[in-house]
DNA sequence: GTATTTTTTGTAGCATTACTACATAAACAG
DNA sequence: CTGTTTATGTAGTAATGCTACAAAAAATAC
């Protein structure tokens, strides 16, 4: 049998999503139902589902094998998985009535399956990109405003753990100043979830105009692109609820957190003795702070 | 029959961890196969987990139905949604051949399992006591250093939206002259991962003797929450590998969208209007710029 | 355009699986 | 120690998921 290659992935709702063009007439009519309401297809037995599906039971087994399950028991199970995740719509609006258990189950639900959203959403290539500029960089400066600003200053602070000097100003003259002094061999990263924020298209430029590399991380195909060597899009659903947390400076900061992880590793073997070093001084200043409490 | 009351909440392990007590001896037998290995019980058949615990099969979907299941194959799907978030140890480690897509599922599923895992250990009394301290509070300080020093910052951005003043000295003696010049009727949240940093047990000294209450927020049962007047303890799960990014400050913006968003829900009827009307400019703003991009 | 092969879908039957009624064993009260 | 209640296991049943085979549809060759 010369059939396509089964993915297997963690998350079904996305191969299923993927692998739709490769599907036959009928097992497509399968993912379609699936797709349509998979919280249905959870309580659903094998029989139900070909019935809904207007199928035969074999062509929804079929199916399951082609996505890379084992059968049909293995197939609920991945989904149920997947929609452990990505249940974002229900119960996340929050009423004045909830009680502090409600409040945090609904914010701490709405935050991690946005991110589970986000994840589905990032695009590899645009990261591999901006790691790559970031690695030969000599310095990097963060431009941010507002909660991007808090991203910058969180990036500022991780970054020079692997021995790249970095910088995060916050006022926008400061930034437009650091941004015309930055020489070539040098990056800037700006963040702007709008994308939109003239201040920020004006550092970007400017940082280009002085030989600097720019890498945008925004929220949306935005102008800001323009003016970058690369660019993060970081899309999230927006909640139309005031009182919803913004998702985006999370999720910001969980791309810096790959952003330096990947470049920590790459600059590993010329830095590697340093963070360990780095790493002994620290947990020795712990333990000191501990044995003084004890005593 | 009277037979305790069903849970039936969202995370199946920790419902089985709590009803551990109210279950008849066999039946705990299950419980602890099952904690023993969720993931094998995944692939496991009713059977095969009734032998493994050594119980008859009955007993298993007693089992079930004790922890409000409807039956074994709805406890699998349960338990599936459940393992979804709670696989932190498998593959997060971090290794230097990964491939930027690697990178990018381990750090996202390391971060979403963490909150995950901060959720469930999250005291929601605790929370309370907070969202009852910063509903009254006439203004806010908020102090932190490094990492926890950009959460203040996030915070002393949000919490203005919902009509109280607020401030993030970010040095400390900013922070000290800023505790000290504190009144009655101010609250002071003090934001400190380790609990151990001199400055910021000086600072919740400081501003609790200038009259304010004191709120800390924290990743342990630390020294600091002696100083304080509410306390919330933000566990997290430290990985030793040192690329591993720090949770903790994910977790603690997650807490400050929570102690936001509640004191802005109870703060609704007083200033309901100015949210709307904010928001409405935010949109037409918004408009004004896209309109300007498009012409 | 027909015949032949290949691919796709459905039918019927089988082995397992989850579940239930009943019986036995254990714990408890008087 | 006896009667009652509670807990656990045995045996049987209905239904579920799956597989071997056959029919139908599509593709290819002539």
């Amino acid at each position: 049998m010369t059939r396509f290659n089964p993915p297997a992935a963690e998350n079904v709702i996305e191969v299923i999503r993927q692998s739709l063009d490769d599907l036959r007439k009928s097992e497509r009519k399968v993912a379609e139902t699936v797709l349509d309401n998979p919280q249905h297809i959870l309580g659903a037995t094998l029989a139900e589902t070909a019935t809904l599906a207007l199928v035969s039971e074999p062509t929804v087994i079929r199916f399951c094998a082609a996505i890379g399950c084992e059968g049909f028991q293995d197939f609920k199970l991945r989904l149920a998985r997947s929609l452990a995740l990505g249940t974002l719509p229900t119960g996340s609006q929050l009423e004045s009535e909830d009680t502090t258990s409600e409040l945090i189950g609904k914010i701490f639900g709405y935050t991690i399956s946005s991110l589970d959203w986000v994840r589905n959403r990032l695009d590899s290539r645009q990261v591999s990109q901006a790691i790559q500029i970031l690695s030969n960089a000599q310095s990097i400066e963060f431009f941010g405003l507002g909660a991007s600003g808090v991203v910058a200053i969180d990036a500022q602070q991780k970054f020079p753990l692997f021995g790249v000097p970095c910088g995060a100003p916050t006022d926008t003259h400061q930034q437009i100043m650091t941004a015309a002094m930055m020489k070539p061999g040098d990056v800037a990263v700006v963040i702007s979830n709008t994308g939109l924020t003239l201040a920020m298209i004006e550092v970007a430029q400017t940082a280009r105009e002085s030989g600097a590399k720019v890498i945008a991380i925004t929220g949306s195909r935005s102008p800001i692109l323009a003016e970058c060597d690369a660019g993060i899009i970081i899309e999230t659903l927006e909640n139309t609820n005031i009182y919803t947390p913004a998702i985006s400076r999370i999720a910001a900061l969980v791309v810096i957190d790959i952003l330096s992880a990947a470049v920590g590793l790459r600059r590993d073997a010329e830095h590697g003795e340093k963070f360990a070093n780095m790493k002994r001084l620290l947990l020795g200043q712990r333990r000191r702070l501990q044995n003084t409490k004890k005593m």
